[in-house]
RNA sequence: GGGAGCAUAGCUCAGCUGGUUCAGAGCAUCUGCCUUACAAGCAGAGGGUCAGGGGUUCGAAUCCCUUUGCUCCCACCA
């Protein structure tokens, strides 16, 4: 066959990736085999495929190939996640550009939308990963939206309802003026922002003193409801008991009130209090039993409760109001001040803490086991520094918000009563017999289902069970074999919103771990450390880049760079050392393939040599890639297979088994070396499926195998001989140390050489055949002469000359000897500063007490070796 | 404010149980090669006070303390 000298990526890819769907090869069914089971974070359904989820695919498919090949039953299940906010977001958006507004839709109106919305461009994502050469089970893709997820999401939350730890209730909540919707804890990213703090005035109650409150946000003094000051406060000392304040412009009178809440340093140590609109305030609020007003609508404009400043925008609020404090003379000062402010993950406006009628999962009791299984390493994360983050959150785990106001989603299967109260059911249909109970005049008309649907995350906690469907079927075969499942990938900043979520569900649903690892990847940075965002334009697009470098080149491009829990610098010179890397063994093949084949031909000493040393490197590599892969030291198994294909069997047993030009190799050599190749063909695979499958296909190593997706991986099944191992290691040195001395004295690779080398007992010279190959030399001679007309060098203490008739400088060998010489005389000295220490002899261990005495002792034979050397040229 | 982590070659990082894998890899750089698999290649070279200081030890990149600089997570005093 006659193959292209480049390898070209472009039509390969397809043309393997439909081979193996045509042939069901990533297919799995529950069978005798031990299963090997990893669920996809599910990717948001209207995403699209970006470098994160490169990196994160990446690694799931090296895990998932390599299970597979090491005959396990992988499965890797793929799906999307419905992302009720981030989506919705989007389809009001698209419909705001089409002229709709969502408030003119009917529930129903609005979620026809959303459906032709997913159905669109839903799941482009999980095309994409096709591209890279994901091997998911496709067959069973999920949707966290779909029928059984959805039937799985409604059985909990009833089941948690009715076990008590599903309450309702009114709290201060994040609310997102934006989206119009609660959002939990998690989904507040706070952020450093530029504001001023407002020195106001409050008016004492019938006298003209005031007190000045500091306050970053001057437009909540409508919702004031107190003031506050630390009972400690000497400068407060005076005011009376009973005093009250009057609130700038609204002119409400308002009580003082004392808690030691109030931090005598901050700003001038008095406190408004706004029970409404901000956390520690409604704590105040709740402790003094204040009033609480409510001055937003639900979009941030102000209400019309106050009757000023109806309708306004809250930050447009703010500018006004500061305007009319100052002019109505109840404005001290204004200062610059930076601040912590909560912005939504999703929708990027600052959150308005607000006081509303919420859904919430009680979360004590589901964190206390999963607590227990991380600490425990029942669950293992790797790298394991995440333990802590985990515990402290579990530790101090707040209740879950967990509903939403918003259509696209799961809605809460709550029914309201006309009198009031509610049940929860599954259906409408159990609800109203519920009802029934209550007051058996009820009909379902009567009922009125809650209009918020469940935080996205109510479902994706549940993913690793709802993927078999073990919600609805708790004992079907599927869930009984894939679960709990082995390995998650995922990135550390969802560790609270899922990762921790999933180990609670998985406890309180299967009574045991959702997934034995959990592996950390980092975040992906462009070269610069800046982290890839769309505002910066940093990001390249991955199918571009597979476009480019081929999918294979791509996955080299993250497994170089990454180490669990390390961000990754992204450079796109990586993509192109991976395409290299491709071609590197695509030529390799390209070698092996051309020569011809005698089989009357004896295998040359070099060959057999090369044959000796070569089993001992594949042993010994495959030993330490499993040891390294056990680790999850992804990144460091691959650069030793990258090293490995390289260094050692393309620079070094390829070049000595390979045959002059034209000339045939010997049957069994060839043989060795396709096998070779196989072996190595099936370590790579599993890092890049792609040009492994296309080469391993044409080298065709087992007849009955159809690809080698379903191939098995090498195994080591016994030690490496060390002895070879360093043997041949001695031989290395002596081929690059006459590499050298034809650079130095120009002497051309096509034209030979002889060398000579006193014969030492200590390191016989072996591998004499593959030296005379490497090093292109005609003869090596052993002698008990020095050669003072030679290029001399050592390896370890036997000394090798190269003839050179007469074409040596004398002088600079001396100057080279010399510093040789006292380079070992440093080091020997230094050696026998340690052994004289009376102390290290006796307490260091013997090993280390004889390596240095073997050093001694080399050091010593070499001196003297130069020494020689030196009074021979002289 | 609380916690975690990092600092090793120009860059990205290994270095796991203190001692021959101890100062390493890949990339980049420089030099020489268009050698019949591959210039997307081959051969060779240079480059580091292991952030600074102190300690423990016979022995420290590695353990402890400290200073400095950076990163992340949590909390959110208006």
């Amino acid at each position: 066959m006659q193959l292209a000298d480049k390898y070209s990526p472009e039509n390969l890819e397809q043309k393997w990736y439909d081979f193996w769907i045509e042939n069901n090869l990533f297919h799995s069914e529950p069978d005798e085999r031990e299963p090997y089971t990893i669920v996809i974070p599910p990717p948001n359904v209207t995403g699209m495929l970006h470098m994160g989820h490169m990196l994160n695919n990446t690694l799931q498919d090296v895990l998932v190939r390599r299970a597979r090949m090491q005959g396990k039953n992988a499965c890797w299940v793929p799906g999307t996640d419905h992302a009720s906010i981030a989506t919705e977001a989007k389809v009001v958006a698209k419909l705001k550009a089409e002229g709709i507004d969502k408030s003119t839709l009917t529930r129903e109106e609005f979620l026809a939308h959303a459906w032709e919305w997913k159905e669109k461009h839903g799941g482009i994502i999980l095309q994409q990963l096709r591209k890279l050469g994901a091997s998911c089970d496709w067959e069973r893709t999920c949707f966290t939206m779909d029928e059984a997820r959805t039937a799985g999401v409604i059985k909990v939350f009833v089941d948690l309802f009715r076990k008590g730890r599903i309450y309702r209730g009114v709290r201060m909540v994040n609310w997102d003026p934006s989206a119009l919707t609660a959002l939990s804890d998690e989904e507040v990213i706070y952020k450093e922002s530029q504001g001023k703090l407002y020195y106001l005035r409050y008016m004492i109650e019938g006298s003209d003193k005031y007190i000045v409150v500091a306050t970053t946000r001057p437009e909540t003094i409508l919702g004031d409801t107190a003031l506050c000051v630390n009972p400690n406060d000497e400068r407060y000392k005076w005011l009376p008991e009973d005093a009250r304040v009057i609130v700038p412009l609204v002119g409400r009178s308002i009580p003082i009130i004392r808690d030691e809440y109030v931090d005598l340093e901050f700003g001038t140590g008095a406190l408004k209090v706004t029970p409404a609109h901000d956390v520690n305030d409604y704590m105040l609020g709740e402790k003094y039993g204040l009033e609480s007003i409510d001055i937003f609508n639900d979009n941030g404009t102000i209400n019309d409760k106050v009757g000023l400043y109806v309708g306004v925008e809250r930050f447009e609020c703010r500018r006004i109001i500061e305007g009319d404090l100052t002019a109505a003379g109840l404005m001290e000062r204004v200062e610059p001040y930076t601040n912590n402010v909560g912005y939504s993950e999703r929708t990027g406006v600052a959150i308005e803490p607000k006081l509303s009628m919420q859904w919430f999962l009680s979360m004590e009791e589901l964190a206390k086991p999963a607590t227990k299984a991380v600490l425990e390493d029942i669950i293992k994360f790797v790298p394991a520094k995440y333990k802590n983050t985990y515990r402290h959150w579990m530790e101090n785990i707040k209740d879950w918000c967990i509903s939403r106001q918003l259509w696209w989603g799961q809605r809460i299967p709550a029914y309201y009563l006309p009198k009031g109260g509610y049940v929860v059911a599954e259906t409408a249909e159990e609800a109203l017999a519920l009802a029934r109970e209550k007051d058996a005049s009820l009909t379902m008309a009567d009922l009125r289902q809650d209009e918020d649907v469940l935080d996205t995350w109510f479902s994706s906690w549940l993913w690793p069970i709802s993927v078999f469907d073990g919600l609805r079927y708790p004992d079907n075969d599927e869930i009984k074999y894939y679960y709990p499942t082995n390995d998650l990938i995922t990135g550390p900043d969802i560790i609270f919103f899922w990762v921790a979520r999933m180990i609670m569900a998985g406890y309180e649903y299967r009574n045991e771990k959702p997934f034995g690892n959990v592996y950390f990847t980092g975040i992906v940075r462009d070269k610069l450390g800046r982290k890839m965002s769309k505002q910066l334009g940093n990001s390249p697009d991955p199918l571009d880049l597979i476009a480019k470098y081929g999918a294979d080149g791509m996955r080299v491009a993250m497994l170089m760079s990454t180490s669990a829990g390390n961000d990754v610098m992204f450079d796109e010179g990586l993509c192109e050392q991976g395409r290299n890397f491709c071609n590197k063994i695509w030529n390799a093949y390209r070698l092996v393939n051309m020569w011809s084949v005698d089989e009357t031909l004896p295998q040359s000493d070099a060959c057999r040599e090369a044959i000796e040393w070569f089993d001992e490197v594949m042993t010994e590599r495959i030993a330490r890639i499993d040891d390294e892969m056990r680790q999850y030291r992804i990144s460091d198994a691959f650069m030793e297979l990258y090293r490995l294909f390289w260094d050692d069997f393309s620079g070094w047993y390829l070049e000595i088994i390979k045959p002059a030009y034209q000339a045939p190799a010997d049957a069994k050599t060839i043989a060795r070396t396709k096998y070779y190749f196989d072996q190595l063909l099936r370590l790579l695979h599993p890092f890049m499926p792609f040009v492994t499958e296309e080469i391993w296909q044409d080298l065709k190593p087992e007849k009955s195998c159809i690809s080698i997706v379903v191939a098995q991986q090498p195994k080591s099944e016994r030690k490496a001989n060390e002895q070879i191992l360093a043997r041949f290691a001695v031989a290395q040195e002596v081929v690059s140390s006459i590499r050298n001395i034809r650079k130095q004295k120009n002497i051309a690779q096509k034209e030979s050489i002889t060398l000579n080398y006193i014969a030492d007992d200590n390191y016989p010279l072996e591998y004499e055949a593959v030296i005379a190959k490497m090093g292109n030399i005609s003869s090596i001679t052993a002698t008990t002469e020095k050669d003072a007309t030679a290029a001399a060098f050592m390896v370890k203490t036997t000394q090798y000359f190269v003839p050179m008739e007469g074409k040596i400088d004398k002088e600079a060998e001396l100057e080279k000897l010399h510093a040789d010489l006292e380079y070992l005389e440093g080091f020997l000295a230094s050696v026998m500063k340690k052994l004289s220490n009376e102390r290290f002899v006796s307490s260091a261990p013997e090993k280390v007490v004889a390596n240095e005495r073997a050093k001694q002792a080399d050091a010593e034979a070499k001196i003297a070796a130069i020494k020689e050397q030196i009074k021979a040229l002289a």
